[in-house]
DNA sequence: CCCCAATTGACACTTTCTATCAACGACGTA
DNA sequence: TACGTCGTTGATAGAAAGTGTCAATTGGGG
């Protein structure tokens, strides 16, 4: 562990510590925008868009800037630290998680929930041998209402 | 069919007066720029970008202008005469077809194969199931390299 | 052929994201 | 703990993608 993040691990909640030291692990430094980034990222359960994220900070007087914010966020993605969901209307979302997976996502409120067995290589193979093509990649996302949010609408 | 078409439907592909026809039958006119887009639509064979529309409009020195563009592209999706669809960074492009449909496109040269049955059913029941949302909406793309740009890249 | 509402096109504007570059600061080393 | 280096930052300008406005135009019903 880097002095930098050994310094601040006590105030700092587990999540963003660990996250923090796979970008150690992984050669890059670690900052205090790139440490406020995590913060925000963690403090967001579903998905979350970079302006978003960029709210939260400002409302805590954190923000580093729209475009450290940015750089961050890509710098996760690149690392696999971070997910772009992408949604019907909305494009770019990310949430945490490493890996392979797909996404069931709330339409009304943006409660997420990970799922990694997406069942389609069968499909994958029928295509390949229908169409010819080599499947190097595929994107599978679901949208509905989450049990909460459908409640809420059956009750209106 | 509308005097506007009438008169200029021996020029156009009948492809073109057939969507002309359906944009008609939904009560929108049928106006110089929004054939010039439809022009432009139906020459691309696979996915396209508005962008491509508007160069491919301007080289021929037809481009109504990016708004314009833009209008007719959502119209057309709006009246479901156009598909959105979903890149893996690049997020929107088109096709033509309607109704639920889904694709595979080629990373390399965007050449488009649409599929419909996506057999997903079993994949939303059980995650209805599991995660108690009420899935409404599913997005699935595959990207690969079609068999003529995977032959080229097998003998480079 | 005429009138009118739908549509256009130019342009300014928003949003989202990237490039630039001087200044800064985290970390290996001592 | 102190130093020097080089990765990182932040401000800003700008690109890219898309939308809003509104006077001028135009397609189509009558």
């Amino acid at each position: 562990m880097s002095r930098f993040l050994k310094a601040r691990q006590d105030t700092l909640p587990p999540a963003v510590t660990d996250l923090a030291e796979q970008l150690v692990e992984a050669g890059y430094k670690v900052t205090q925008p790139r440490l406020a980034v995590l913060k925000a990222a963690t403090a967001h359960k579903g998905a979350f868009s970079v302006h978003e994220l960029e709210q939260w900070l400002i409302a805590r007087g954190e923000s580093p800037g729209i475009a450290s914010i940015f750089r961050t966020v890509r710098l996760l993605c690149d690392n696999n630290l971070l997910q772009r969901i992408h949604g019907l209307d909305e494009c770019h979302r990310y949430s945490l998680g490493a890996g392979h997976g797909h996404h069931v996502v709330c339409t009304n409120c943006g409660l997420l929930v990970r799922f990694d067995n997406c069942g389609v290589q069968e499909l994958i193979k029928g295509l390949e041998r229908s169409t010819g093509f080599q499947i190097t990649a595929h994107l599978v996302e679901m949208f509905g209402l989450c049990p909460r949010c459908a409640q809420m609408q059956a009750a209106a």
